[in-house]
RNA sequence: GCACCCAUAGCUCAGCUGGAUAGAGCGCUGCCCUCCGAAGGCAGAGGCCGCAGGUUCGAAUCCUGCUGGGUGCACCA
């Protein structure tokens, strides 16, 4: 059940009706007719625009459209006041047994909120995508939670979603990765690592090390590079992607599928993907302009091989091959790209860090010209994550040791508050996490909040269970505080619609936050009016008063398991 | 020099893709526990929505130009 896309239903109706009477003209868009919740609640429950945005298609005056239009939706059974306010909107009042009947349909259907609007389309969702080098640190956190919110948030809205990972195991970081492991591999056989610059001097890589002693004993240590790089690379990623794969578990996070960008080379992708550009005229030899401004000491024109990006978007057309013909680091993504068009998707959704911006055109320039402009190509950019502890801001740098990783922050604070706390910034600003705040247990803390609130259900629908309180009909919602609960439960389809439309999964945890503040603020009213209470001395008011917090807790329940949170019963 | 992102209450941020008198939390002021969990709630003060134009019935929202901040700018993945 979706209540405000009922009443919009009701309003096309409505004008098709006017139509019929020639009230309007034929043939009239109606897409961007909207019922919304008003911005005060004292002018109703909904709100549509209809009269405004049709007037001047209609030729007609907005007032004239809107006085007809009220008459026929004061018609409606639903529908207790219909009247004209301001320029031309329509306000309406809904009769009260309509919040009873959201609060069963709440309650009888496990799926309420989900969506059809995704209409099984498949979306490829690429997020984390961290080099197989390291430990995940903070960083990639944010990205992490982001995208595998957003990839529950378009399953729940009717997509068919893979989550994915690309593994970047191709390029020269892969090597340095291979000799800093060598050493460790060294170390563990008694010599002394030498860990030079540019090598990666983390102690993570020394488990690494002995496991390579372990399969290989001392037999490569005396061998040039050639011999073993190739296989001690393969050791190294695969035991980095391990810990990865750990790391993300902590977090709650599982990929449908690992995407390897040194299959692009083995298979030959890179090629097809290049040659499918050039079959439509979009690649060529020539030499770039030198950027304007600062001038890069060492720039000379140069002959190169290029991607004609700018057909699609982009502001310069961009190398695919280096001076000495091997690829450039575009062009496996070129290719990539390619296969996730190649294996169906309607859609593509990149997640990168926000140093990554500058890619975000010719990304989708390449998307654009793969798939003749058939598959749609949104790249979302998350901010840089400010750690702060003690007040003091935490610089990270892995020289000084503060290097915080995504192991250090869920052991601290756990991985729910970790996750929704970073689902409360959209991901294009930057966010503040606060270690001492989020730890915090009071409303200062939107996680607690929220928790708080599903807690307090629990805690009621416990107590209503021992006093033998068994959920039958719905009481008749009358209160202010209730139907404003019940008018914000109404509203979660539509913000999950929107949520996702967006690509916006904090909108959720917002959302979230309302809704539990609607419920804190019921429950206290309840304090000076008992009548408000769920419990109730009598068994049956009790057993129809429930059913609101328990509709409550549906929402949240749902609302958090797209964020990735796990409801809690109780919090003492 | 160019591109992208950001600018909203003292602070941290929302603002439903163009709608009504711009919202929330923190902080500040004053209230509410013989009462289902006060880890809550209610009320008040606080705003040239960075600046200047434009589009139209209507702009925090769309366009242009500025100002200030972030990021990135030919073979590095």
């Amino acid at each position: 059940m979706n209540l405000f896309a009922d009443i919009r239903s009701l309003v096309l109706t409505s004008l098709e009706a006017m139509v019929a009477e020639g009230l309007l003209p034929a043939g009239l868009e109606t897409a961007n007719v909207a019922v919304e919740p008003p911005r005060d609640a004292l002018h109703g429950d909904m709100a549509t625009n209809a009269a405004m945005v049709l007037a001047k298609p209609a030729g007609k005056k907005p007032r004239d459209i809107a006085d007809a239009l009220v008459v026929k939706l004061a018609a409606d059974p639903r529908v207790a006041v219909a009247e004209v306010a301001g320029p031309g909107f329509i306000n309406m009042r809904l009769e009260g047994d309509v919040w009873g009947a959201l609060v069963q349909a709440v309650l009888k259907a496990d799926s309420f909120g989900t969506s059809t609007m995704g209409g099984g389309k498949k979306v490829n969702v690429e997020y984390v995508s961290a080099n197989p080098t390291g430990p995940m640190h903070v960083g990639h956190t944010r990205g992490a939670v982001f995208g595998d919110a957003l990839a529950s948030l378009l399953d729940f809205a009717g997509y068919d979603v893979t989550r994915e990972y690309y593994i970047n195991d191709g390029g020269a970081q892969v090597d340095v990765l291979a000799r800093s492991a060598f050493e460790r591999y060294r170390e563990a056989n008694g010599l002394s690592p030498e860990l030079a610059e540019g090598l990666y001097p983390g102690d993570y890589l020394v488990p690494v090390g002995e496991a390579l002693k372990e399969k290989y004993g001392d037999s490569l240590l005396d061998q040039p590079e050639e011999v073993w790089l190739q296989d001690v690379r393969l050791f190294a990623t695969e035991a980095m992607m391990d810990m990865i794969r750990a790391d993300l578990k902590s977090l709650g996070v599982e990929m449908d599928s690992f995407f390897s960008e040194k299959s692009l080379y083995d298979t030959g992708l890179i090629e097809a993907a290049i040659g499918e550009l050039k079959d439509k005229g979009l690649i060529y030899r020539g030499t770039l302009e030198p950027p304007k401004g600062k001038l890069p000491e060492d720039w000379e024109p140069r002959e190169q091989t290029l991607f004609r990006s700018t057909a699609h978007g982009d502001d310069v057309d961009r190398p695919i091959q280096k001076s000495d013909g091997a690829w450039t680091y575009f062009a496996p993504d070129i290719a990539y790209h390619y296969n996730k068009v190649k294996r169906g998707f309607d859609e593509i959704i990149d997640i990168f860090g926000a140093d990554h911006g500058g890619y975000v055109k010719r990304m989708k320039a390449a998307v654009s010209a793969l798939s003749d402009g058939k598959v749609a190509c949104d790249i979302k950019l998350i901010q840089l994550v400010k750690l702060i502890k003690d007040g003091q801001e935490m610089k990270m740098s892995k020289r000084a040791g503060t290097f915080v990783t995504l192991r250090d922050v869920v052991e601290e604070v756990g991985a729910d508050v970790t996750r929704f706390v970073m689902l409360t910034r959209k991901n294009d600003a930057p966010l503040d996490f606060d270690f001492d705040k989020v730890m915090e247990q009071s409303k200062d803390n939107p996680v607690f909040y929220v928790q708080y609130a599903h807690a307090r259900v629990q805690s009621v629908l416990r107590k209503a269970h021992d006093a033998g309180v068994t959920l039958t009909d719905v009481a008749n919602l009358t209160d202010d505080a209730e139907i404003t609960l019940a008018r914000k439960l109404a509203d979660w389809p539509r913000q999950v619609e929107i949520a996702a439309k967006g690509h916006e999964p904090h909108r959720i945890a917002f959302y979230l936050y309302e809704l539990a503040s609607d419920f804190h603020a019921l429950w206290n009213k309840g304090n000076d009016k008992p009548q408000l209470r769920f419990l109730q001395d009598d068994l049956a008011a009790s057993s129809a008063k429930i059913a609101l917090p328990r509709a409550v807790a549906v929402v949240i329940s749902a609302g958090l398991g797209i964020l990735g949170v796990t409801p809690a019963n109780e919090m003492r």
